[in-house]
RNA sequence: GGGCCUGUAGCUCAGACGGUUAGAGCACUGUGCUGAUAACGCAGGGGUCAGUGGUUCGAGUCCACUCAGGCCCA
């Protein structure tokens, strides 16, 4: 017996039971034991950022993982399943500044470098233990930490990291330090997750360093960079492009800057004698205390104009926008012309000003830059060298100097008057003011632009002339890449990787073309962060000033080799700041003292190094060329391709200059169900938890795996409903049925059975059955078996997921429905049938649906285990595995795919679907029996006679004939395969398809019926044209109460005609249905007999009734059907059937 | 300015290889069926397949250009 099963489950119960189930029977390590040393199949996961709990998001780029993770190990591979996490860098660093309420970084400072990184450490593990449990909670199968191990690490971190702890690993008990322990989670001995913040990621990626540095690709650059001062780091190209940039309004102001006459005095226009100045416009005034020079377009054309008292120079394409009010044009030249001329600055008065310039012997000018366009501004540039990134490559160019205006904080710095300790951010307005003083200011302007702001704390970013170290990525040849020599490839690490990325297959398959795109723009790579918590960079300088030698440390043993102070600090101590600041190493150069720089890396590093870092590629370099390349890695393409996939290329490049993956699968972004990005005050947000808990993760999961990778997928409850409508619902009932009638047959029960096989095997012992609707599902069964194969083996879920769809579509609409009647009387082979399919296709969606498809196997297949919900049978066939995803991947059996029997049912449904709609046409309802159809189906009469049951009692009609005398009933279109004449004749086609149509239809029809060929004749000359080329269509003549499907050539015309004993049969059937909804309506059992009594006026009812009593009464379960009034007790009921009125009560027998 | 993607019914989306009269789900309307079905069947309204040009016997599909939207890079 199975347990009975709700026709109304919740879901989301059943999810929790079945994780409980999972944990009980350690369900995902017996199958990672199962499949241990088997063929490997390689998944690297790239790092979740454990810092804040899971989006749905998430979710999504993880049911992928899973699914590919599961259907391979089905399939008997052996794998790794290692979750990673993300640790280092500055989005943790700036969530535990506003934990602890700390505004800059002098607060870190205070605190303690030691602690703070201690502290973000402790960040990290809170919110694995949380991803960890809602990764489970999906019912993501991984090597997973217990949550509670790590929150009892997290605690032992807050209250003393040196002290001495044991944890139990895979290959037995670890001693050590917890600062160490944490040091170590993911590492062989340990187990579990990968953590980036590992000894073993930080010291590799310290060696991929060395690398570089050996090739001569590291180094350390002086350039003007995008800056957050709040954060007090610079803000590299990867971080800036996408999440980088705000619409904001600034105040821009237009101001004048004086010209200058050889003497140095105001220079005065010849004509009219007024003072001369430039236009010139920023958005940006506290840069103008840098200014150093004036740019102008040499090709441009510029006016000299006269306005209260000035005459102005500016673009002229311009002049609408910038001047204000009237002003009279007085000359026009190009900008060449403007070329040297002198003008004095916003700020010479200030000190460093006066000093830097009087330093360089320079002082401002008008300098040529080909950029520099009409279309904003005033034409006319203000250069800033040490603001600005353009402005610092112009000072290279012109030897201009450079003035740096504010330290790391944002804070003018010394000499610069009034404005030293004050804030750039704050300055706007005094800088306004002094230049109204000056009498520079002509007018300020609102504007909205698009501008750059920090990715994490969203504070406006500033432009600071800054040292940062950064890996060349090699110049950009001007030729086409095939032209390159091996030479010009081995100097450039960009072409090196766009090398590796031919290797690898995209998916979808216009990533390869984004990677590219990538590699041919980006710039040098930079790798340096003026931050505390993150990967310690390995760069030592030589503290002597005539050296500054610097050199690449490449591991913890080299760097204690090195050490000449200092490591006694360091030793036990993962290698994080502050402590490994303290090792200082002897000057490979002069011998003297190097000390390593301050800066942390790019966190990007640590994900990159993944391939190797968890694959044991220091220690145990087998076991790494067991795993490496990944077979698949997977993420969301948004910001991957110039960060997680570029870094892990770089890597694997550097390394091995071999692809450290095969396959990239990417996926799109997911919005909100009203197709905007998820917001929380938008209200479309929707956090893992909730979607889990209100939707149910196997419903979500469809959702993701339904939909086309590459494109952004709405998420919300309706759609979540509607999925689970279209889906899991009509599965559950199917599942629901069959079990409700497996239990009732007396002739069958699950000894008989097999769940593994289909009942008409070859197999002797095995139960075999011949009915043309069990050889059809289980023919569309294997078919399906091979699909989904082959759709997941190329990583298409989607179509996977459709074929699903479909196939549970003939299976409970069609199969399950044609074949009531026999579930009713419990014949055996329909029962063994619909097992076998069952649990074949339960197997085939674990991968997918890892919870509802657990739940069927578990009552269907496996021995009942305590405390589940649903719990099993108890009479489990030997040998069953425990759980459905133990069992392996279903194959398929060719044989049993029979194409004449696929295609005949085809047409009989085709047929259905006419004749229903031929009682629509004729308000016929389908209750009311009629005596026949008539059909036309050329050339079909044996698939027409082979289903002619299964339609008449679809239709409910007496007969299903084959139409004679077609030509009365029908006419004929014959139409051209052009599949197969098209390329046959070519331009002579037209006159085909003219020839053809000129023919007699009823003539070729009949040919093609008997298979023969046509005759034609074409341009004169004879052609012979097969069965195979023509397409025969039947249209219903007019005026026929027929419906014909072109496509199909048939044509089905419905006997409209309704005799008395049709009538009364018609009614008869009313009255089952009657007393089958007062049988549920009164809450009885499906297998309880009653007694039955009407009570009637209409006699043509009361007629109807007597006349097919027996056939009431068996279908109903009434041991008695009488003429009489409700007896007491019964469930009484009036209705009316088709204007005759009656009254009927029903009751349970013996009750 | 350059690269990539998308544009098909009111909404969300399918439409390998070019091939007969372009489909599904949701929503709406009508109708029917139901002792598995919070379902389902049938029918209906809704489409210049973004536009223009080209290749071809034949284009939603291939090519070019244009327009609109998105992502990425300057």
């Amino acid at each position: 017996m199975f347990h009975p099963v709700s026709s109304k489950p919740d879901f989301v119960a059943q999810e929790h039971d079945v994780l409980d189930l999972w944990a009980r029977t350690d369900a995902f390590r017996t199958l990672w034991a199962m499949n241990k040393g088997n063929k490997r199949w390689s998944f690297v996961d790239g790092p979740i950022t454990a810092n804040g709990p899971m989006g749905v998001h998430h979710a999504w780029g993880r049911t992928y993982k899973d699914l590919y993770q599961r259907f391979y190990a089905m399939q008997g591979f052996d794998e790794r399943y290692q979750n990673g996490f993300d640790c280092q860098g500055l989005w943790v660093e700036v969530l535990v500044e506003k934990e602890k309420g700390f505004t800059s970084k002098r607060d870190i400072e205070r605190m303690g470098l030691a602690d703070f990184v201690n502290t973000c450490k402790q960040r990290v593990l809170n919110f694995a233990a949380i991803q960890t449990e809602q990764s489970i909670r999906l019912g993501y199968w991984m090597d997973w930490n217990d949550p509670a191990q790590l929150r009892w690490l997290r605690d032992k971190l807050e209250e003393d990291p040196s002290q001495v702890i044991t944890v139990e690993g895979p290959q037995g008990p670890v001693t050590d330090s917890v600062e160490q322990i944490v040091g170590r989670l993911g590492l062989p001995e340990l187990g579990g997750s990968y953590f980036t913040f590992s000894n073993e990621n930080n010291y590799l990626i310290w060696r991929f360093l060395k690398k570089c540095w050996e090739k001569g690709w590291l180094y350390e650059g002086t350039d003007v960079m995008p800056w957050c001062d709040r954060c007090g780091t610079g803000i590299s190209q990867h971080e800036i492009v996408t999440d980088g940039y705000e619409e904001l309004t600034h105040t821009s102001v237009y101001l004048r800057f004086p010209l200058l006459d050889e003497a140095g005095q105001q220079r005065l226009d010849a004509e009219t004698g007024l003072p001369e100045a430039l236009l010139v416009w920023t958005t940006t005034p506290w840069t103008l205390t840098s200014n150093v020079a004036a740019a102008v377009g040499p090709e441009l054309d510029y006016i000299k104009v006269q306005q209260d008292g000035w005459v102005y120079y500016l673009a002229k394409g311009a002049a609408k926008r910038a001047l204000a009010g009237r002003y009279t044009l007085l000359a026009e030249l190009k900008g060449a012309e403007l070329l040297g001329w002198a003008y004095a600055g916003p700020f010479d008065e200030l000190p460093t000003v006066q000093a830097v310039f009087q330093k360089a012997g320079y002082s401002h000018t008008v300098i040529a830059w080909k950029e520099v366009g009409e279309e904003e501004g005033a034409g006319i540039v203000h250069i800033a060298p040490g603001c600005g990134a353009e402005d610092f490559q112009l000072s290279k160019q012109y030897g201009l100097p450079v003035i740096a205006p504010l330290d790391e904080a944002g804070i003018y710095l010394e000499g610069f008057a009034w404005l030293t300790g004050q804030n750039v951010h704050d300055v706007a307005a005094s800088i306004f003011g002094s230049l109204q003083d000056k009498a520079l200011l002509y007018r300020l302007e609102e504007y909205t632009h698009r501008y750059p702001v920090c990715w994490r704390c969203k504070t406006e970013l500033i432009f600071r002339l800054v040292d940062e170290w950064f890996i060349s990525m090699g110049e950009v040849y001007d030729k086409p890449r095939e032209e390159l020599t091996a030479e010009e490839v081995d100097r450039s690490l960009r072409y090196q990787i766009m090398e590796v990325v031919d290797q690898i297959r995209w998916i979808p398959s216009f990533g390869r073309e984004r990677e590219l795109d990538w590699l041919r723009n980006m710039h040098d790579w930079m790798i340096s962060k003026k931050r505390y918590w993150g990967l310690a960079l390995p760069i030592w300088v030589c503290e002597d000033p005539a050296c500054r030698h610097f050199h690449l440390v490449g591991s913890e043993h080299e760097l204690k080799e090195l050490a000449v102070e200092g490591w006694e600090r360091f030793e036990g101590h993962t290698p994080h700041r502050p402590y490994v600041d303290a090792v200082k190493i002897a000057c490979p150069q002069c011998g003297g003292r190097a000390s390593r720089i301050a800066d942390v890396g790019n966190p990007w590093l640590d994900a990159g190094i993944v391939t190797f870092s968890t694959l044991s590629y220091r220690n145990d370099r087998s076991y790494w060329e067991k795993w490496f390349p990944a077979d698949l890695i997977s993420e969301s393409f948004p910001g991957q391709f110039r960060n997680w996939f570029y870094s892990v290329l770089a890597m694997g490049t550097v390394l091995e200059r071999r692809p450290p993956f095969l396959t990239n699968f990417s996926y799109a972004t997911l919005l909100g169900e009203d197709g905007r990005a998820m917001h929380k005050s938008w209200g479309n947000m929707l956090d893992f938890h909730d979607g889990a808990e209100r939707i149910g993760v196997d419903v979500m999961r469809w959702m993701f795996l339904h939909h086309k990778p590459e494109q952004n997928l709405l998420f919300g409850f309706h759609r979540a409903d509607e999925t689970r409508r279209r889906f899991h619902i009509p599965l559950w009932n199917v599942y629901s049925f069959f079990v409700t009638y497996a239990n009732l047959a007396p002739a069958w029960s699950v000894e008989r059975a097999t769940w593994s096989a289909p009942p008409h095997s070859a197999d002797p012992d095995v139960q075999s059955s011949d009915h043309f609707l069990d050889r059809w599902i289980v023919a569309r069964m294997q078919q399906l078996i091979e699909l989904v194969t082959q759709r997941l083996t190329d990583y298409d879920s989607e179509s996977a997921t459709v074929a699903c769809e479909a196939f549970l579509d003939d299976l409970s609409n069609w199969y399950v429905r044609r074949n009531r009647r026999r579930f009713w009387e419990g014949d055996p082979a329909a029962l063994d049938t619909l097992y076998y399919v069952l649990v074949t296709f339960a197997r085939l969606l674990a991968p997918m649906m890892p919870f509802v498809s657990e739940t069927i196997y578990q009552n269907l297949v496996v021995e009942g285990l305590e405390g589940l919900s649903v719990p099993g049978r108890t009479d489990s066939p030997d040998g069953a595995p425990v759980s459905v995803h133990h069992t392996g991947w279903p194959t398929a059996d060719r044989s049993l795919i029979d194409e004449q029997l696929l295609a005949d049912m085809d047409l009989a449904r085709a047929v259905v679907s006419l004749g229903h709609a031929d009682r629509v046409a004729a308000e016929i309802k389908v209750r009311q029996p009629l005596a026949d159809i008539q059909v036309v189906a050329a050339g079909k009469a044996q698939s027409l006679a082979r289903f002619a049951d299964v339609i008449a009692d679809e239709l409910n009609v007496k007969r299903v004939e084959l139409a004679g005398g077609e030509a009365e009933l029908v006419q004929y279109r014959i139409l051209p395969v052009n599949k197969t004449l098209g390329p046959r004749f070519g331009k002579e086609f037209p006159a085909v398809r003219q020839a053809l149509s000129a023919a007699d239809p009823y003539a070729v029809a009949a040919a093609v019926a008997a298979g023969q060929p046509v005759a034609l004749t074409v341009n004169g000359q004879p052609v012979a044209l097969g069965p195979e080329d023509l397409l025969v269509q039947a249209e219903p003549r007019p005026g026929l109460q027929v419906t014909n499907d072109p496509q199909r050539g048939i044509v089905v015309a419905l006997n409209t005609v309704i005799t008395p004993a049709l009538k009364a049969e018609g009614l008869a059937r009313e009255v089952v249905r009657t007393i089958q909804q007062m049988r549920k309506d009164a809450g009885f059992e499906v297998s309880d007999r009653i007694h039955t009594t009407y009570q009637t006026e209409d006699a043509g009812l009361a007629e109807a009734i007597e006349l097919h009593a027996a056939a009431i009464r068996q279908e109903t379960l009434s041991l008695s059907l009488d003429a009489a009034g409700p007896a007491a007790g019964a469930y009484v009921a009036t209705v009316d059937l088709d204007g005759a009125g009656v009254t009927m009560a029903v009751r349970r027998a013996g009750g």
